[in-house]
DNA sequence: ATTTTTATTGGCATTGATTATCAGTAACGA
DNA sequence: TCGTTACTGATAATCAATGCCAATAAAAAT
C-alpha cells in the first residue's frame, strides 16, 4: 500500500496554519511561507491543506467568493460562529443541533449523513 | 435613483429556472437557453441570477468544487437536504434550529445574526 | 552506511468559473 | 415618438485550483 511520509514542507504548512488566526487561504498562506524564507511551492500548500483537512488537524469553509479557508483545530467535530467584519471565530458545540440533522437525513431516506452550519454576525468589537 | 428594467432576458433565466429541478449552475442554464434557440449571453445569466437571488425569488449553495448553484424557491428561509450523488434535494423547516443559531449570535455578543446549514447523504434511490 | 524505490516537490501550463470592459440595443418615462 | 440610460452580448481578463513532469528526498532494502 502506499505509506504517507512527513516531509519539511507540510511540518511548514502546519505550523504556519497553526500561527494564523482565523481562517486563511491557500495563497495566503503560500505568500506567509515565502515571506518568512520558505521556498515551497504554491501546489505543495494545496496538497499538505488538503492532506490536514482529510486527518481532521484542520477544516474549511468557503468564504462569499467560494474561497476556501483553512483553520487549525483540534479533531472533534464542531461548527463555527464567524464575524462578517473582522472574521474573529468561535468554535461553538451544537449536540442537539447534530442529532438534528442526523435525524432530518435519516428521515428522508438518505445515509451517510454529514452537514455544514456555520453562523454569521457583526461581533461586539465591530458592530 | 436607478430604476430596474423588465427585460425578456431575465424573464427567460427566471422561467428556465422555474423549468428546473434540483439547482443547476449559470453555465448549465445558459447551455439549456442557448438549446431552446435564446442567443441569451453568459454574462447576462450570471446578472439575471445575482438578481433574482438579491431579489429572494433563487436561493444558491456552495458546490463541492467552489461552483454556485441556484434554485427558484419561496422568499420564506429554509434549509436544503441534499443527495451528494443525484443532487436530489428536499426543503427543510428548522425553526428550532433558526432560534438555536441566533440565540448563539446572541450570546457572544453578535447582532444582525445569519447562518447555512445544509445538511448532504446519500439518498434512498442512490445508496 | 549505501543503494533502491517511489512518494513528494516545485515550477509552469492549464482548466474552468466568474467578472470587467465596452460599443450597441432596447426599456421606460416624458 | 424621442431621449436617456440601464441592459445586453461578445470577448478579454482575472484568479483560485489542478494537472503534468522531471528532479528531489523520505523510507525501506541491502
Amino acid at each position: 500500500m502506499t505509506t504517507k511520509r512527513n516531509t519539511k514542507q507540510k511540518d511548514a504548512v502546519r505550523h504556519a496554519l497553526g500561527e494564523s488566526v482565523g481562517f486563511v487561504s491557500a495563497q495566503q498562506l503560500h505568500l506567509i511561507l515565502r515571506n518568512h524564507g520558505s521556498t515551497i511551492g504554491l501546489a505543495t500548500v494545496y496538497r499538505a491543506l488538503a492532506d490536514l483537512a482529510a486527518l481532521g488537524e484542520a477544516d474549511s469553509l468557503q468564504s462569499k467568493d467560494g474561497e476556501l479557508l483553512y483553520r487549525a483545530c483540534g479533531t472533534s467535530h464542531h461548527h463555527h460562529l464567524i464575524c462578517r467584519q473582522c472574521g474573529k471565530t468561535v468554535e461553538i458545540e451544537a449536540e442537539k443541533v447534530e442529532a438534528w440533522a442526523d435525524d432530518v437525513a435519516k428521515a428522508h431516506g438518505f445515509v451517510r449523513p454529514s452537514h455544514t452550519i456555520d453562523i454569521f454576525g457583526d461581533c461586539a468589537a465591530c458592530k
